[in-house]
DNA sequence: TACATTTGCTTAACAGTGTTAGATTATCTA
DNA sequence: TAGATAATCTAACACTGTTAAGCAAATGTA
């Protein structure tokens, strides 16, 4: 019986192209706008049929989420392959980790919970700029005058950010390890960064 | 006539109610959760009012971001003033961010879109850790011997991730500087860690 | 005081969401 | 061809944000 395959093999399909609509439309529409609804019409079918293949809307995400880390540990190890010294891996891996966010930027979104529901509205708040400019301030003047360029002193002021922001992201979607670690890791960046801030 | 001056005063009570009411519902149930009916139940209206005094539920979200920005400026300030060495001021203002975000998580997720719909579901993903394993390995084989404890890699694997983690997050969620300006950060950011790896 | 107007608030509804149960239709089996 | 089974849809439920209409009490005006 070759039509149990057949079914199979086309029960498979969809369930693919459940997961390929539905990436389709947060790529147009982002994640916020995803419905069952839009899914189903785009794989022509109504909205219940879906059920039967996912248990509910979030084994969606969570089957996209799969796929992404998949994805993200096959570039990684490509990056690690091509080369043998351990610090140029190191840092092409990094790369590779970086370039596949912003190709698949909603993935990535969706595996680190990095989400914005108003986005361009917050550009718009003077507030949210209070506090970045004090750290500018104290920055700049911890830079020797000879490389007190505007490019650098930006920089600085993302690299300290970047660490500090990263560490609290992680922290706060999956509870990364305990608060002493976390504290060590913080003066450990952190004096790191002052302390050769002028390279 | 007092009377205007107290209606005025009951409606900007109500007002921050509202606000009082959201951040209530959220530190218990999670933004996901936060409806308006929700929020007119515990400020004992119905949902319409809201209205009234927030054009939409993204104006109290608004709001509440704005609350948030002027919290963390207080804070960073605070911090700021309690030293005179700029090296030890920039160092305290940033454990004084650090603080705001674990004090105010929720604010924080707000105010920069760290957010996660399946959290705890994601812990049993064995593909997430695919990719971490590699790099753990490699960033292994980079540290001395002699300083090669579990807590040792792990603390530095931790401070590469957020480096990484951070800088995308800020550029995923408000497009910070360039795409040249990143990389030059993150190229900046991965040498120097690899480079003092040790220390 | 009597009427008109404004204000504060509610009910009811619309369009959308995720999800489930029941009915319907198509396919396969005997 | 008749009956069983699988595939699919319709309808509904409970929820969401949001708006319009209406009611009732407070207020202003004559």
């Amino acid at each position: 019986m070759g039509s149990k395959e057949r079914i199979a093999r086309l029960k498979e399909e969809t369930r693919s192209n459940i997961l390929d609509a539905s990436l389709d439309i947060v790529k147009e529409e982002g994640w916020q706008s995803l419905s069952m609804r839009k899914i189903a019409d785009k794989i022509e079918y109504t909205a219940p049929i879906i059920y039967e293949y996912f248990a509910n809307k979030e084994g969606i995400l969570l089957e996209l989420t799969r796929k992404g880390y998949l994805i993200l540990a096959k570039d990684v190890r490509e990056a690690m392959s091509k080369s043998t010294d351990t610090a140029t891996q190191l840092e092409h891996m990094w790369i590779a980790y970086w370039n596949f966010a912003f190709e698949n930027k909603e993935l990535y979104r969706l595996m680190y919970g990095v989400d914005m529901n108003c986005c361009e509205l917050k550009k718009s708040m003077p507030e949210a700029e209070l506090a970045d400019d004090m750290f500018y301030d104290r920055i700049e003047l911890l830079i020797k005058k000879e490389n007190r360029t505007e490019d650098f002193v930006c920089r600085k002021f993302y690299t300290f950010w970047s660490v500090i922001h990263g560490l609290i992201s992680i922290n706060l979607v999956n509870k990364g390890r305990g608060q002493e670690m976390n504290q060590h890791i913080l003066q450990d960046a952190l004096k790191g960064i002052i302390k050769y801030i002028n390279e």
